[in-house]
DNA sequence: TTAAATAATGACAACGCTGTCAATCAGGCG
DNA sequence: CGCCTGATTGACAGCGTTGTCATTATTTAA
């Protein structure tokens, strides 16, 4: 039924250790010999099982996922972009939601890989934010991926992959000046988040390179969530600013932000995008179930989770072969809640 | 550093055979025995190394969530109290997302889990309402519990835990019919899911048991998506019904539905909730996240799922101890989106 | 051409647990 | 008190791989 390396090994004559060795691409073996374990490999649709692998060897084969993020819609892309990595290279997943804010959740997760034999972690925030936590990570020998916000690498510690939200929170602010705004409120996320941060940037860029003066009156300083957006929105419209100086675009650092300034606008009866253009980031599934739908920036999660997780599989191969770091750029998606200030 | 059934063999003064009994919770062990056992377990810390066991059992200690849903905060909060239950039970979670109308998906499936040795499956719709489906994962000796929406379970193939979505229908039409709505407009999802058919079937039983007669004009069927609420209410409201017979309130099959009848009201200046009132159904995030907040029934799929899982490792383990099939009811969420008609 | 060096292969013992079956023990009965 | 019965317990052989180290080809250098 499920054939074993035995199998391989007597259809192609060879040793079982042999059968392995190709198994593992091991060097130390003929092209030859190669090439007759992979026809019997392939005849007999031999897969090793996993658990022998694990009993018998020092290696593992699993790497875990660990988490903690209430957009559901970003952590199901991770998870399956990390899973098919997992499934190419014969690789187990190890979900591990938790909670950041916990005490000793360092100590917890090291327990659980440890005792699941985890080789690696693929790590998104906030954990990949949190140099001292990778820190007692890779003191286990555990190797790490961290996707994260920025252009490049902020540290020598594991390879990355970086999704550039500057340059994408540049375009958009641009594309808001294009259309005829200057007068842009800015409503940050959680400002211990990167993403917040680099977002900040990019907006603080655009206006800069269109001569636009800054004025600070326009930043609220908020979290990632809808309350803070409707919250954001009412103090940009009615209360920081005066009436001459009332933004007539927003940029929201993600979209639940973005939909709760829409919400504050409908309270106040402000005609979006006539009266105030807004603009969010994610193009998450809610961009599109706003009224008017939302111009964001689409970041492709599950090829970023593909990517970590193949890199972190070779850094455990040590197939040091693979560039070390890679980066995407959110690409910006103009719907119907940005138009032109008249 | 990691005990070993060897090191709690020898701390107790027994063999490792008997040590592997007391792990697997098996008969023929003293109570004076099974304590000294348990004590030594105890503070050497041990938990039983996964992969030897499937190495070496014949049992399996693996369950498999197979879903394909598009909304991923169901799938979180599924996989997350599936995974809860396994962790509870020393079992391991294999997540197995696919395309339910692949052709051949059915064999696809079947290979991923002999080759992983999965013991059982947690099934949700649409898998969980395919009979012929189910009937080919347990001719495969694989066990299922299924999660599917309904008061009792269709058949006996599997234990099921039921979401009896036609009394939270009931009692969301009762809450709009209370309000003194009597034109309630119904947007169905999909016909083929059973969560569609029975919520029609509530909406139905609450109006008959109100003596309110009902209108056909009045149901529109759709699909769950917000595509699907914003033409559905459009009908409703302009097209199919006459002024006078137009709904004053509209029972949406989800919130997605919901939301975009939302925006379809907004389209046609029409006031939520004075002019019309919307209800949904799921109590997803973003029902949270519209203006304003819909009303909708809430179910608790990760409870739901953390009892689909351990009922599942019961029947594995083939402790028949535990009732077989559970109910739960969602409940009603009056938020500002449902309205007095005046 | 031959010895030495190197590459390729194989034999065999783990890995930590469970299944089988034999051995031992406790208690009941004649 | 000895024997029988069933409940407990243990010895031992795998499960399907990999690690180690010995063995055998093959190549290189002299």
């Amino acid at each position: 039924m499920k054939a074993t390396i035995n199998d391989v090994a007597k259809l192609s004559g060879v040793s079982i250790k042999t059968v392995s060795r190709v198994m593992n691409k091991e060097p130390s073996v003929r092209q030859l010999t190669r090439e007759k374990v992979q026809a019997a490999v392939k005849e007999l649709n031999y897969q090793p099982n996993l658990a022998a692998r694990n009993l018998a060897g020092t290696k593992s084969f699993t790497i875990a996922y660990v988490y903690d993020n209430p957009n559901a819609y970003y952590v199901i892309d991770m998870q399956e972009g990390i899973l098919s990595a997992c499934r190419q290279q014969g690789f187990e997943l190890l979900i591990n939601p938790c909670d950041s804010q916990k005490e000793n959740i360092t100590e917890d997760i090291i327990d659980t890989i440890k005792h699941a034999r985890v080789a690696g972690l693929v790590l998104t925030p906030p954990f990949s934010e949190r140099p001292e936590f990778v820190k007692q990570i890779l003191a286990q020998d555990i190797k790490v991926v961290r996707i994260m916000s920025g252009d490049v690498a902020p540290d020598e510690l594991s390879p990355c992959v970086m999704v550039n939200d500057r340059d994408a929170a540049q375009t958009i602010t641009q594309h808001l000046i294009d259309l005829g705004h200057t007068k842009i409120g800015f409503i940050a996320g959680g400002a211990a988040h990167m993403s917040t941060i680099e977002r900040y940037k990019g907006y603080r860029r655009a206006l800069k390179a269109n001569n636009i003066a800054f004025n600070h009156n326009l930043i609220i300083e908020g979290e990632y969530s809808f309350e803070s957006g409707v919250n954001g929105a009412k103090k940009l419209i009615a209360e920081k600013v005066t009436t001459e100086n009332r933004p007539t675009a927003i940029f929201s650092c993600n979209d639940e932000i973005a939909a709760g300034a829409l919400f504050a606008a409908r309270l106040m009866n402000i005609n979006i995008p006539e009266q105030l253009a807004i603009a969010g980031f994610e193009n998450s599934p809610f961009s599109r179930q706003t009224w008017p739908k939302l111009t964001t920036a689409d970041q492709p999660n599950k090829q970023i989770a593909h990517d970590a997780a193949s890199l972190l599989i070779s850094q455990i191969r040590k197939q040091k072969g693979k560039s070390e770091t890679s980066q995407y750029v959110p690409q910006l998606m103009v719907r119907d809640s940005t138009g032109r200030h008249s």
